[in-house]
DNA sequence: CGCCAGGGCCATA
DNA sequence: TATGGCCATGGC
């Protein structure tokens, strides 16, 4: 099956998932993607909860570490996510916490930047730059290559040709872009992991293996 | 009780 | 460059 066959599928089981990512602005997008690291979103939205409204950049600096950890322990990881918070706001802080600007370097450019900070890797990367910036940079999880491998979906073994993959088969738009992945991760968790051996599942039919 | 979630860092070979 | 150990909480 190729990519753009997926998308045709998924699409119309699941309808549009736009505004998915659930975040008051930008930068809560940004504290969201560290935060979900290797978690489950309801221990993220706990530690968001704690901010009470109040998660500007200038207070995640301003906020003493030992604290800052307090507030985001319902995250797990707590001690390496607040130096991470902390190393993702300061970059922030070089432009201003101006989206306006970030938006304005190039893509490629941008990307490296990010993947400098300390706790930002690919996914997270990728994810701060379509969800946060509204950039078309496809986000692979792992998701994404479970159902992919299951199907299955040529895009390789890793997340640098499975990204190549995506982005060669797509228009590159930020909005199909942020679409997809709502949706790969919307069908994971819906059949994927929820029901043995793909029971109900849309795309079932094409499915060689539901052990992966 | 054990498993695992929308990863990434670091040490090792 | 490619694995493996480690990080920590809450839901189930």
């Amino acid at each position: 099956m190729t990519i753009t066959q997926l998308y045709d599928e998924l699409s119309a089981c699941y309808g549009n998932l736009d505004k998915w990512w659930p975040a008051r602005d930008p930068y809560e997008v940004m504290v969201g993607a560290i935060l979900t690291q290797n978690t489950a979103w309801t221990n993220v939205r706990q530690a968001l909860e704690n901010f009470e409204g109040d998660l500007s950049p200038q207070r995640i600096l301003d906020l003493p570490l030992e604290e800052l950890k307090l507030l985001i322990k319902p995250a797990g990881f707590f001690n390496q996510k607040a130096v991470y918070l902390k190393e993702l706001t300061t970059w922030f802080a070089k432009y201003d916490f101006d989206v306006q600007q970030v938006a304005r370097i190039p893509l490629d450019e941008l990307r490296q930047e990010l993947l400098a900070v300390k706790g930002v890797g690919p996914e997270t990367a990728d994810s701060i730059l379509l969800y946060a910036f509204g950039l078309p940079s496809f986000v692979i999880d792992a998701y994404t290559m479970r159902i992919c491998g299951r199907i299955p979906v040529e895009i390789g073994s890793n997340y640098k040709s499975a990204k190549k993959a995506f982005e060669n088969s797509l228009p590159l738009d930020a909005t199909l872009f942020n679409h997809y992945h709502a949706l790969i991760v919307t069908h994971a968790k819906r059949h994927c992991l929820k029901k043995p051996n793909c029971s109900g599942c849309p795309v079932r039919k094409h499915c060689v293996s539901a052990s992966i």
